[in-house]
DNA sequence: AAGTGGTCTAGACCACGGC
DNA sequence: CCGTGGTCTAGACCACTTC
């Protein structure tokens, strides 16, 4: 009887237990998660799908695995590769974040966008452009485009607090996958700089992102220039 | 009877049956990989096994699995997060790839370094500083370090031609797992410009990286400037 | 010696895709 | 309708770590 309760897998199932007893601080990094043992036993369910449920959460790097000796809660976890607003990124470092809004509308015209966007080159975007902010100081001026004709209202959405992922995510009930990144360096022209407070000519790492949704269809192109003394990216590649 | 005939597991062996298939050009991407039940018959094998062979090579996203229809050779590959060496990155764009050694030889006194490399921080480092050409234009300084203790020998080393990695992989016996890398943007000083060939000032991707090896050891310290308007990153990052 | 993760078997039912 | 992937069972043996 695969699925038993409700609708979702065992496995799942298992997966969200263990998070919960991480994320409540019930069980520390470096603590005994149980065995696919005892799992199986505690779900009563089988090895193989106990298994399956760790496989999982070894994958996402929360937890370790050691042959022989026992399963164990992984360290306090470095974010790498994980597609996090601004707001999210300063929390996750505990620092506070505010933005700027310095433009909020409808334009049309911008073809290269439209096509990055996978929508007819002629398209209506909404365009949001925002300064950064953390401890007071700017350090990214921020560009996003997303489709008129789907998120046309977020032009008079409250965007000052709550980050532009959480109103997309509860309002619009849009799911978020990947954002595919394109990252280089370029000068500061003299409006960045000036809004940056920075002279004209400095290095900026310049960060365009498409991000996409569950269903596979890009949903936001962002351009960000980051102040490159304030900032850096961390990144994990594999072999 | 587990690791039947060598000491290699089922799946693994049933994973390079189908990258070889792939790679030999004999399935090209949208062509139908053997099923599940296929695969399990064929190499005498249970289906969750068989089951877990797909599932390695889904995660690494060379293959796309759709329910009820079949599992297929995915999209030519782009290769996101993928730790490459400069020879295998320009390979893989059909480019032609050059290098020029700068210097080669073994140094101390490095206790920054030697610490990212989790050393003694008076511990002697080979170090290499490379100019990397592509299409005879330089485009990117790269200066690596690693432990001298172990692989003082690379000091004289063919490195003008054959990859470093491919080295340390085939003579070193050292398996690469993964990079971390600190991405910034920076300003080319008077030297680094001269060798680039460009003005001191212009702004430089900064790529500073950790290599480790399977073991969990890091392995190499690499620090990469990048003249930005011939090199971008890209990047995957998941939500 | 007891417990653990890693691998594996030989089946099973379900929902869904394509014909 | 048949074949597919997705989930799951109730066991098994091995190599390894911990005690």
């Amino acid at each position: 009887m695969p699925e038993s309760r409700n609708g979702t897998p065992a496995y799942q199932r298992i997966q969200a237990a263990i998070l919960k007893r991480i994320e409540s601080g019930q069980l520390r990094p470096g603590d005994a998660v149980d065995s696919e043992r005892q799992l199986a036993k505690i779900h009563r369910v089988s090895l193989m799908t106990a298994r399956h449920a760790l496989a999982v959460l070894t994958r996402d790097g929360l937890v370790d695995r050691r042959p022989g000796a026992g399963t164990f809660v992984a360290a306090p976890k470095i974010h790498f590769n994980k597609l996090m607003s601004f707001s999210e990124q300063m929390a996750s470092r505990s620092l506070p974040a505010r933005s700027k809004v310095l433009s909020c509308g409808i334009i049309d015209g911008e073809q290269e966008i439209a096509a990055r966007l996978a929508l007819p080159s002629e398209s209506r975007l909404v365009k949001i452009e925002r300064v950064r902010q953390g401890a007071n100081e700017p350090f990214a001026l921020e560009t996003c485009y997303l489709s008129a004709d789907e998120f046309g209202d977020l032009a008079k959405a409250p965007l000052e607090r709550g980050s532009l992922f959480s109103i997309l995510e509860r309002d619009h009930g849009l799911s978020l996958a990947h954002a595919d990144e394109q990252i280089d360096a370029t000068a500061a022209d003299p409006r960045t700089a000036g809004l940056l407070g920075i002279s004209r000519g400095q290095p900026l790492l310049r960060i365009r992102q498409v991000i996409f949704s569950t269903e596979g269809k890009p949903a936001i192109y962002a351009l960000g220039l980051y102040r490159s003394e304030r900032h850096t990216l961390l990144i994990r590649r594999y072999r």
